[in-house]
DNA sequence: CTATTTGTTTATCC
DNA sequence: AGGATAAACAAATA
């Protein structure tokens, strides 16, 4: 489920741990969420560990523990992160559980094991999280370089383009789908058809779609107002809130699209 | 039983 | 060469 804001509030479920110290840490190498990881580095490396940072960019969170020991999480599909009181019973799917010293628990939760866990100890950052694209809410995240990008990808359906993490890190399948009805674009348009003033407007759409998720999602994972496509989108026989005819389900870009035909009507 | 899934990586085809 | 697309990964849910 995890986009934008639901890993911000993932991110945030974990950073109460800021502060504390590391007592025991627990996982199963086996699983696959830990491939490639050295696992017996990250078990003896983390321990008696504070944790004094806890980020995310885009997607991909990362903990750091005393001065050079860094944790990354990525959820892939169904990932989460929670922390439990103490005597709190372990789940099927749990596979890294940090025992702190307050007792409670931080635990890394995967039932499809899509999601990743990442392990460095270094002085700087380590090299997964260098050379990453800015954030699509800071200022360093252009229209200039939107646009460019739009042309490098000319022939790839503008839903495809919107879900690459290299350029748009965050943006997942239902803000994607979000993003393109407020800008009234059928998603299956190529990235390299739509027009300037178009493009203007898929750019602030992003802007206002990611600011509205991080404010709604990330604190308590509220839902959304009933005027997003959000949610009306899953279901078979939704409707689209703005014109009240029915919402289209197909593949596009190998995903799930779901929009409204008669209110993206922009065909480039 | 089958079909579906809010993500990413790898393989394959142009 | 490089972009576009499909397949694979795995388990829960309908």
């Amino acid at each position: 489920m995890p986009e934008l804001a639901e890993v911000e509030h993932y991110r945030r479920r974990w950073a109460v741990a800021v502060g504390e110290r590391v007592e025991r840490v627990f996982l199963n190498a086996e699983k696959r969420v830990f491939r490639g990881v050295d696992t017996a580095a990250l078990v003896t490396g983390l321990a008696g560990e504070r944790m004094v940072e806890a980020r995310a960019h885009g997607k991909q969170m990362y903990y750091r523990f005393g001065e050079r020991q860094w944790l990354g999480v990525h959820l892939g599909m169904t990932g989460k992160l929670f922390c439990v009181e103490p005597e709190a019973a372990g789940e099927k799917h749990d596979h890294l559980r940090l025992v702190l010293d307050s007792g409670r628990v931080l635990v890394f939760q995967d039932s499809r094991m899509f999601g990743r866990v990442l392990y460095a100890a270094c002085e700087g950052l380590p090299e997964w999280l260098q050379g990453l694209p800015p954030e699509v809410l800071s200022d360093a995240f252009t229209f200039e370089q939107m646009d460019a990008f739009l042309d490098c990808r000319a022939g790839a359906p503008i839903k495809a383009v919107l879900l690459m993490q290299g350029v748009f890190p965050g943006v997942g399948n239902w803000m994607a789908d979000e993003i393109l009805w407020r800008a009234r674009v059928a998603p299956m348009v190529p990235a390299g058809r739509i027009g300037r003033r178009k493009r203007r407007e898929i750019f602030a759409c992003l802007q206002a779609v990611c600011r509205d998720a991080m404010r709604v999602i990330a604190p308590d994972w509220s839902r959304p107002p009933e005027d997003w496509l959000f949610n009306h989108r899953w279901r078979d026989g939704g409707i689209c809130p703005r014109t009240g005819r029915a919402l289209r389900r197909e593949s596009i870009g190998g995903r799930t699209t779901c929009w409204s035909p008669a209110w993206q009507c922009y065909r480039g």
